[in-house]
DNA sequence: GCCGCCTATTACAACGATGTAATCTGTGTT
DNA sequence: AACACAGATTACATCGTTGTAATAGGCGGC
């Protein structure tokens, strides 16, 4: 049995109130009865119960991140960030995954382990609102992207924005079949809508006629579906000039699949992906993408996630990271709006 | 605020207890009362509290899982099963990280957030030996890795077994300067031991002789660290034969750089990797690897787990898993013992 | 030498849920 | 009609910690 405050107490000959100050340190407590307290509390090898504090205080210093799918490259690199910022300040984190049922998501927001966890960092799925479009009583709660909405917390990119910008720079040599895989079909993914968005105002920006066939559909967003939806779409068509993948995963994929049929990449085909995750930087090619400083984004939503804590009714507040296109060989040499 | 077993009582009209017990549906309760409480919970948006039932019944059904670094994918899609494989039984899943410093291991096992976790599974880095060199009262644990030791329940793989197989594998096309990357030098990971021993047996068994020079260190087990640790041994080096890469997000820097260098892989030199990550399966050629079944990992480290928390003076039980040589294009045909 | 004040310490209650043991209700038996 | 009995429900105490308010102790001032 673990030793409680009670057990220390009694070693120390003082109250279990006067440990917990002394563990505490709230309350000014004279040399001497620290001094007992703290051999006391070694030598019981005293764990303070976080249950019995998470009761009594309200809190319990464990916030929840929910996303769609740990094993996704850029979901751990998020995740890893966020543990990390986390622990800094003293938080533990609970992981959440939404991918399998949509329902979970709205489940967490709802209910769930609301009483273990001080708050909620989400990464959404569905459309962001399908979320939050819940009545009163949220938990504390930051979301993580697209964003698109003006009354929850959120740590995003522009997502329309940086899709425009990398549409256009693949545009920018000459090509003009640019083909994006990553479109969902059924339901809807709010980061798919929008960087299909940022896709589509690129071509009109650069005068190419968009073509409906060179959205190439791609619901599970990991390598093996991109190259099951690839080499699907290049049974049926002709390659294209450029492929846009809305991730990295995705791209990883593409590059599989173009590989072992033989087309050389970026010479007949440039090749760009999303999230710059440690595995696109070194894949073969190296893989141009849109990078995001992810530490950043774990600072930040952890930084909005604890003001909201201690003050739940501020005004909710958007943040847009900023992002950087970030030119490998998968494109050869391609230039960005500034070039 | 949230409702309470109380209010929720108050609003049924019955005793706080007769919630508990519909809430929880251990004790009968007759078909009146049940309607009449599951309405009153219902309207008043019940949620128990986590931390108070935690405090009174000494489990709160959340359990640790302590890895080196979250953001390699290895360590995330075992993170992905036991989260999905707890999430399944019941359980929450608090994420630890260990790699950036060795205490933090101890730390776990021994204090740390003792009372908010009904179990830890850990993926040890050190020697294993360290964390669980521990006198008395530790927590429930599985260790997730090598079996190596007989005092705590662990599952995990025959590495030195996996390491020897493909290293005869890669002998058996007859190349002879087979290089290994991942060795360690600084403080010890178990991990690089047992495979290194692997290695260092085969080529006893194939009487090749031991050349100190093709065990490249990397302490990094990530795609950059062996980037630069490849690139550093090519600069100083032949070429070798095949390499070996004690992971597959090191295979996956080696074969980038082998890539930028101009090496064709694996007509000049043959690549393999280690766990079998879905990037690995996509890369450029794609990895030959040894592959364990993660989902099984995780089940099994679960299974055990909730044994242990049943019994907690059972036997201590080692599991080694099944593993797989799986033969891709970056080795081009090679063949395990089997053929 | 007594009073008052400031500080360190204490007793007590409360956070919310639930096991235990006691009470209550209703049924069936003689 | 009285009694025993099974089942449903309840009161109470408890898990470990900490805020509140009351107490004890020490010191200076008059």
């Amino acid at each position: 049995m673990r030793a409680t405050v009670k057990d220390v107490a009694a070693r120390a000959g003082v109250s279990p109130k006067t440990v917990s100050n002394v563990v505490n340190g709230l309350v000014p407590v004279s040399e001497r009865t620290r001094a007992k307290v703290e051999a006391a509390l070694a030598e019981l090898d005293y764990v303070p119960n976080l249950s019995a504090r998470g009761l009594r205080n309200g809190r319990t210093g464990v916030i929840a991140l929910a996303l769609p799918d740990l094993a996704t490259p850029y979901s751990a690199e998020l995740a890893h960030h966020v543990v990390e910022v986390a622990h800094e300040q003293g938080f533990g984190v609970q992981i959440e995954e939404t991918g399998r049922d949509p329902g979970r998501e709205f489940e967490l927001v709802t209910k769930a382990r609301s009483n273990l966890i001080d708050g909620l960092i989400l990464n959404p799925v569905d459309l962001d609102e399908s979320a939050i479009r819940v009545g009163g009583n949220l938990p504390p709660m930051v979301l993580l992207g697209e964003v698109s909405q003006r009354r929850v917390d959120q740590v995003g990119v522009d997502n329309v924005g940086a899709a425009r910008e990398m549409t256009l720079a693949l545009a920018g040599t000459g090509r003009r079949r640019i083909a994006v895989l990553g479109c969902v079909d059924r339901r809807s993914s709010a980061t798919a809508l929008v960087r299909t968005e940022g896709y589509r105002l690129a071509l009109q920006d650069a005068g190419i006629p968009h073509d409906p066939a060179l959205e190439i559909a791609c619901d599970e967003w990991t390598p093996a579906g991109s190259a099951a939806a690839l080499a699907d779409f290049l049974a049926r068509h002709e390659l294209p000039d450029a492929l846009f993948c809305f991730t990295d995963s995705l791209a990883i994929g593409a590059l599989s699949v173009l590989a072992a049929s033989g087309h050389r990449v970026p010479e007949e085909i440039l090749v760009a992906g999303f999230d710059d995750v440690a595995d696109g930087q070194y894949a073969v090619p190296a893989l141009t993408t849109i990078s995001v400083d992810k530490r950043a984004m774990a600072e930040n939503a952890l930084r909005l996630l604890t003001e909201r804590m201690a003050d739940r009714r501020r005004e909710p507040v958007q943040l847009a990271l900023p992002y950087k296109l970030v030119v490998r060989a998968s494109t050869g040499a391609i230039s960005g709006p500034g070039a």
